[in-house]
DNA sequence: ACTAAATGTCAAATATATATTACATTTTGT
DNA sequence: ACAAAATGTAATATATATTTGACATTTAGT
């Protein structure tokens, strides 16, 4: 499932893919990967990504 | 670093790690190894981790 | 003290997250 | 319309999460 969230924080803090990800230290292919929702990050990098936008894990990561 | 607040969010539902494991269909040295710090879930089992243990990702796996 | 259950831990194997390289398509600015 | 930047996507390689099986230690019940 895509995630919209994340992709919105980002744009809310005007990165770019490649920046965001140059921030939080992974690939440009990852982060686009993790907003086209077709994988599964671990929780360190989720909590790296979340810093880096201002949010919580709650906010961009949790799904019901 | 030790996760004591998923340790305490375990025993809160007194379930033992073998019991949370197969609730969430891991093996219990994975939930041993994440309560003991040593490695990083990917999110989708810190999700069912928490949807185990009626707790929020925040909750168990943020950090400052 | 004894026993069973729970926990800690290790080594080797497997599954999968992530990197790298590369190219195609879409979006944005001028 | 054009160029540059941003995004989507695929193949192959590497790092690491997770499994399996096994055994040692600690904790809880009687």
């Amino acid at each position: 499932m895509k995630n919209l969230k994340m992709k919105a924080a980002r744009a809310g803090k005007d990165l770019s893919q490649d920046e965001l990800a140059r921030i939080v230290g992974v690939s440009r292919q990852t982060i686009n990967a993790i907003e086209k929702g077709d994988y599964n990050p671990t929780i360190s990098l989720c909590r790296s990504i979340c810093k880096a936008l201002g949010t919580t894990l709650d906010e961009l990561f949790w799904e019901e």
